[in-house]
RNA sequence: GCCCUCAUCGUCUAGUGGCCUAGGACGCCGCCCUUUCAAGGCGGUAGCACGGGUUCGAAUCCCGUUGGGGGUACCA
């Protein structure tokens, strides 16, 4: 039996890191076991869902590393309605299921709460299909249902503490529930890897299966992800589109690396590992039972360590869509003609161990490629201080000086020029700092004036010591 | 409420009865390096939720308590 796995998500908003975890473990599994990952989009709830959603889910699993042309799909839940309805027929025929005329107010009425769920008021009223009737499984009465979980074990459920659910609405379409399942048996899946969350889902869907006279998946239930918290992600309060950390600069091998630390960690101590080494060695079973926190810190120490890993050049290509911008992310402040592919290139190494995110190479290089620099007041405040305007002569004086514009030549300027004064490096290169970049943190100073040139670091220096 | 489920440093985890005076990583703190900030190096902080068992021996097994999470739709 060849596994086939899938993962069914749907378009209701930005694609979700939670899902981008799922679909890797899904994805991990089937190549582990020469298996088929399968792609569904349930897209059967047309009132939230957008075809953009849709591309969106598309293109950010090709980014995460599931691309488009090595899965099989993607298919579409919307065109199998026919399927999902047939089924519903069937079990109706068959006496499995029942039709319910009861209104939601009713349920709750006689169960004297909201959530005692419904009570088989009318599985023997031989209703028919009709106006106003949901279509209601009939389950079992006693017994229990096991469900085998590669993850949890066997958790297990009272037959009777499950309720008689709906599986088609009174307009005849199928729920989410049946159409699932439906989907699940015609495309083959033998293995449905998927979010905690839908644990209290199973046992209702592996009697459908067997109603449908189909062998149930084996199933396995990785826990949630949850904020600070420890609640589950939520799109509504919380930063969970995989899109928005692609445009702040977050590569995919570090999201991918760190997606699959969340609930398990590779062999001997270390967790920044190849993708390789996770896909070798990544096992579902191994997967912690305990919801794992979203930590965008340790997310951030990661990919701060996969971009010093790039070399040279590939970093410098890396940052390219910050430093013009795209559809989905900010232009820079400076403007495109200002920009200088070889002045970056030269500046680009001293950057890459400065910047945890790509988003940010754009306030670390600004000041080569804007007329003025953009002056930060805190650092204006904390630089500009008693003794700065003696230091910004003294510094504009000596470059101008200056036979040769190198930084080694720049800093043996400055810092003789501290010593005249009595200041080491640290203080006498502060007010310079600001003056040049706006900044009291950047860049290395030296390099990076040798790289503004001497107008417009002389031009800068001057600015400032007329505004003190 | 009911059902399911989970429980090792603040966080992510290693650990599957003796190798644990519990290891690593992120964070945090300190030192070194140093033109700022990073990076790098070194060091430190901090944990087996609690109570009973089982056993010669429990982080590891069992029971309970407490606490957390998920679900409880004619959404998916």
């Amino acid at each position: 039996m060849t596994v086939r796995v899938r993962f069914a998500p749907s378009p209701t908003g930005m694609f979700h890191v939670g899902g981008a975890r799922t679909a890797l473990q899904n994805w991990i599994y089937a190549q582990q076991h020469g298996g088929v990952f399968v792609l569904r989009i349930e897209d059967t709830d047309a009132a939230r869902n957008k075809p953009e959603w849709t591309e969106g889910i598309l293109a950010a699993l090709d980014w995460i590393g599931i691309e488009r042309g090595t899965y099989e799909g993607p298919y579409y839940q919307s065109s199998y309605a026919p399927d999902h309805t047939a089924a519903a027929t069937r079990l109706y025929g068959e006496g499995k299921a029942y039709y319910c005329d009861c209104t939601r107010d009713d349920v709750v009425a006689r169960a004297g709460n909201k959530h005692s769920g419904y009570d088989g008021f009318c599985r023997d009223r031989g209703l028919e299909a009709g106006e106003g009737r949901a279509l209601r499984f009939r389950t079992p009465d006693e017994g229990e249902t096991v469900v085998v979980d590669l993850v949890r074990g066997k958790p297990t459920f009272e037959n009777k503490l499950i309720e008689d659910f709906v599986i088609a609405r009174s307009d005849g379409s199928a729920v989410f529930l049946l159409a699932n399942v439906v989907d699940d048996m015609s495309m083959g899946i033998n293995h449905v890897f998927r979010a905690e969350e839908h644990l209290p889902n199973t046992p209702k869907q592996q009697l459908l299966w067997e109603a449908l006279g189909h062998t149930p998946p084996v199933w396995g239930h990785v826990p949630v992800i949850v904020n600070e918290k420890r609640q589950k992600l939520s799109k509504r309060r919380d930063k969970v589109a995989l899109e928005s950390y692609r445009d702040e600069g977050y590569l995919a091998a570090a999201m991918r690396n760190y997606l699959m630390l969340l609930g398990w960690a590779p062999s001997g101590d270390r967790e920044i590992v190849p993708w390789s080494v996770i896909e070798e060695e990544f096992k579902l079973d191994e997967v912690n039972h305990a919801p794992a926190f979203f930590d965008v810190k340790k997310l951030r120490a990661f990919n701060g360590e996969y971009i010093r890993a790039l070399s040279v050049s590939e970093f410098t290509q890396v940052c390219a869509p910050w430093l013009t911008g795209t559809e989905t992310i900010p232009a820079p402040p400076w403007a495109p003609a200002k920009f200088d592919a070889e002045i970056f290139a030269t500046i680009a190494p001293l950057a890459q161990t400065r910047i945890a995110v790509l988003a940010e190479i754009v306030e670390n290089v600004d000041f080569l490629f804007l007329d003025e620099p953009v002056q930060e007041e805190a650092s204006w405040a904390k630089a500009m201080k008693e003794g700065a305007a003696d230091i910004l002569d003294g510094a504009a004086a000596a470059f101008a000086a200056l036979p040769d514009w190198t930084a080694d030549s720049l800093k043996a300027a400055l810092e003789a020029v501290g010593e005249a004064r009595g200041l080491k490096l640290g203080k006498t290169q502060a007010p310079v700092r600001v003056a040049v970049t706006g900044r009291t943190i950047g860049l290395p100073l030296f390099e990076s004036v040798e790289l503004l040139g001497r107008d417009r670091t002389l031009a800068r220096i001057s600015a400032a010591r007329a505004r003190l």
